[in-house]
DNA sequence: TGACAAATGCAACTATGTTGCATAATGTCA
DNA sequence: TGACATTATGCAACATAGTTGCATTTGTCA
């Protein structure tokens, strides 16, 4: 997702320690083309250098509430996670397939999502919006 | 959600056989006025009947794969239901309180989601959209 | 160095959903 | 109606995702 991030100053931004185990999660989910899983995240940090599964879980956890990444329903029953919207990286809605279970980026623009109306009516404080198209990828049409 | 159901013509429609537990799970889900969880559903029918929470999810699970019912993202960890769209019930997003968890319908036209861009560009077959607005709802605001 | 706080690990737990298999209910046809 | 096949349900056990409590380790600073 990222060559432009420095991790080392988004956790400091955030508040955080730049632990070792924190900015090898970070950077799971930064140079990752798409949003990871807690279980792809750990065993990925797995392959270079040990870490506990609940380290993952609370590290996650705290990138989160500091809005460095932002935490995403994958289509399925789990929960992925990728590097928060910014400067460098608009908010982008996300293409997951029922077939596969793979979760794709789509472009920002590609998908225009108009939230005067809602903001105009809604009586409630609105903190972000999460589109998520469903359908079948295109190597799982080839297969099929 | 509808008082223009007829539960038992929509399970027949569907193929399925319409028993008892269908009916109940399937009405459950559509008088309702957002998306419950399987645990809501499982609660809600036992008040009146006997029901096994395997039985609630086999249900789900049939009533989903025949286009009855969508399932959603509640925002959360768990999965909800809520009934498809019809003639009668045009898709609409949700908003999910990250305070109290609460999920409430939001109009249909009140977020323009513009699907043209995409089915242009994407190489793959789209079956749906899923729109979920997070935030701090009305009560919660109050609250605080 | 010693004391304190923050980060991590481990085990156990909760919540959500699934599978295998037995039983009960329902439909079909002679 | 009775026998059989099919389908739906229930129960127990399992699987997966995530959380909590508490002990240990690591880092920081006087």
């Amino acid at each position: 997702m990222c060559g432009q991030c420095n991790y080392r100053s988004l956790l400091q931004a955030g508040g955080l320690e730049p632990t070792l185990n924190r900015l090898r999660v970070l950077e799971v989910i930064g140079s990752n083309s798409s949003p990871l899983s807690a279980h792809d995240i750990l065993a990925t940090v797995n392959r270079t250098a040990g870490i506990n599964r609940v380290t993952v879980y609370r590290i996650l956890g705290l990138l989160v509430s500091k809005g460095l990444v932002e935490r995403l329903s994958g289509g399925g029953r789990s929960l992925v996670y990728g590097l928060a919207p910014n400067e460098h990286h608009p908010a982008h809605p996300h293409f997951h397939c029922r077939s596969c279970g793979a979760l794709q980026c789509l472009q920002p623009g590609s998908l225009k999502v108009d939230l005067r109306g809602i903001e105009r009516s809604f009586a409630g404080e609105i903190q972000g919006v999460e589109v998520r198209v469903d359908g079948i990828c295109r190597n799982c049409l080839k297969r099929a």
